[in-house]
DNA sequence: TTTGGTTTTCAAATCGCTTTGAATGCAGCA
DNA sequence: TGCTGCATTCAAAGCGATTTGAAAACCAAA
């Protein structure tokens, strides 16, 4: 079934049934119902393909999956993803992964371009240098940018969370208590959100006029194994720290391990605050202790950059896109007084 | 850059040129050459919707993601996703996501197939009677399915693991071990997968002459919490089971703490055999004590999944294509002799 | 009954590729 | 020289939509 029949079908030429079906006002009304009714009747959908080559849009967006980056395709990659496509399912617009290896960035770029494949990008997980910017913005591709770019000054869209005011908190929030040693295991050290955290993390302790302690300070990919290993270490030093602040919840399940096999109590010996991207399979506040947190659902944003996306395709400036979002400091039974 | 410019450039037919490009035979070896060189240096990639409505196909195949299943999309899909993603990108063929509803599934896919939108379907989660399938062959779009339905006598393809024989070992093993009272948290209580861990956890313990307790089965989303709950509500009976089967990591560390909370030491008090997926950062090995699984990667059937679509593209017929993988028991120190 | 101005509809061109069926060039042979 | 056969190349016709520019239909006013 396809467009020729229909408006065979009924009568009418192609470019009325294809403006009846478009929502075009120069259609009369009573023409438009019978098109549509037909349309449905008859389970009439437009040729993707067809539509995509005579409009020059191809009516999809591309969301960019790390391989070989520090960050891998994780379990925030997933909930993100799940965000942006249900939002975008409603407009009939096709979320096209594409996984991506940081050697061969710019090639893979220029054929997506070329191709016509997506009208515009998601990127993930910037560094401060991000050469990706400049080189869609070269190349005319349309894109978003879900984190911040510290250093480059070609304007564009971008949505981030506020990781140094998170983390700037969460340190205060310690410090309050009374913890001094307070450990840091960041996520990997090449990112800026990473580099942000852990600016909120050293402003805070240096406003209380103390000095961040180098060798209390880790990072690496979001793997419980890298979490373990660093509170290990960190426990192991003496005087041991008294609090964490752990990038991921996957981290976090490495320091929980750390803490005990150290003999020690989570929220009583030692404090801990870690960064929640609302995973549903894994709750804070179901741990035992419940789990302190800088909380910001990762799959909202994912959502929130569906809308801006489709917000640029009708023309929205991608230079007025700058959402920065506050994150939550949720206060549960991990942290405590720092023991005396 | 189209192809007609590049033609033009080169002084010969688009025909020609595509010829060139897509490896026909009857081209001049020396004008391939001259061809392929121009476009590389011109940046030449076919406009895809193009290709794609010359050719009749899309180019892309369809992932759908269960929103209101009670299979969320999770860490497993992301994994997923990424095994096939990657053998795609080789092969230029995009990944569509397409999340879906379980009320409108059959709508959605209508929607597909009439828009030709994707050339297949990779399906996920199966039920034992699952109608997607009959729906899917009626409308004569390929697909594939991960999992099995048990019900359904329609020819299809589908790759699965073995997991009745997998959770038909493990409960052997922990019988070996000398546990009677072996507790089970399976996935969700519908997914055939489910169906076929409980089947081997049965016909194991059966095969001693011994009873299943109907009181330690129990069954729902793979989130810690689930873990966790039905967990702590199992060693609460007496006597309490002393050994545990988990459907996932996740489940899995809600199990560890629930031990924990019950101040029961993990391999020698109580054992336990989790199911594995192999995420990266949810390493069974690293835990402490490390966590005895049946292991399989759901990233390798990923990867397979898309080896075996492509050769259904190539004509392979798929009701030739039934794969099912065995799993690994992977022993380590979560499971102990039971405790006399 | 014209006329001028709206609506409403249409035929044909277009998007950029693939593919069909025909044409061309060239070598070998009588 | 003329003919056959093979290897190359080409012009033109799709693919199924959108969109342009023109025509038809309608209506109210002159």
């Amino acid at each position: 079934m396809k467009l020729k029949d229909l408006a065979a079908e009924l009568g009418l030429s192609q470019t009325t049934v294809s403006r009846a079906l478009n929502g075009f006002p120069e259609v009369n009304e009573a023409t438009r119902q019978r098109v549509s009714e037909a349309a449905r009747r008859l389970g009439y959908r437009a040729n993707v393909s067809a539509r995509r080559l005579a409009t020059g849009r191809s009516g999809a967006i591309g969301v960019t999956l790390p391989l070989q980056r520090s960050l891998h395709f994780g379990p925030h990659t997933s909930e993100f993803l799940s965000g942006i496509s249900e939002r975008m399912a409603q407009h009939d617009i096709d979320i096209v992964v594409t996984p991506i290896d940081a050697d061969d960035e710019v090639p893979v770029f220029r054929r997506l371009v070329a191709s016509k494949r997506v009208d515009a990008l998601v990127l993930s997980a910037p560094t401060p240098n991000d050469e990706r910017i400049a080189a869609l913005t070269e190349l005319g591709m349309p894109f978003l940018m879900h984190g911040r770019a510290d250093n480059v000054k070609i304007p564009h869209a971008w949505l981030d969370i506020d990781n140094e005011g998170a983390f700037r908190r969460a340190t205060s929030h310690l410090l309050d208590l009374g913890h001094t040693r307070i450990a840091m295991i960041n996520g990997p050290e090449d990112q800026t959100f990473a580099i942000h955290r852990l600016r909120g993390f050293r402003s805070a302790i240096e406003a209380r006029g103390l000095t961040p302690d180098p060798q209390l300070i880790g990072g690496g990919r979001f793997t419980d194994e890298n979490g373990f290993r660093l509170a290990q270490a960190f426990l192991e030093r003496r005087p041991r720290p008294t609090a964490f602040l752990a990038g991921s919840m996957m981290t976090a399940l490495g320091v929980f391990r750390a803490i005990r096999l150290a003999g020690l109590e989570l929220g009583k010996d030692v404090s801990m605050i870690a960064h929640d991207d609302v995973f549903p399979y894994l709750n804070a506040d179901n741990m035992v202790p419940s789990m302190s947190t800088t909380r910001s659902s990762i799959r909202a944003a994912g959502a929130r950059i569906a809308e801006l996306l489709l917000q640029m395709q009708d023309g929205k400036p991608p230079e007025s896109i700058h959402e920065l979002w506050p994150v939550e400091l949720v206060l549960r039974e991990s942290t405590g007084p720092a023991p005396r």
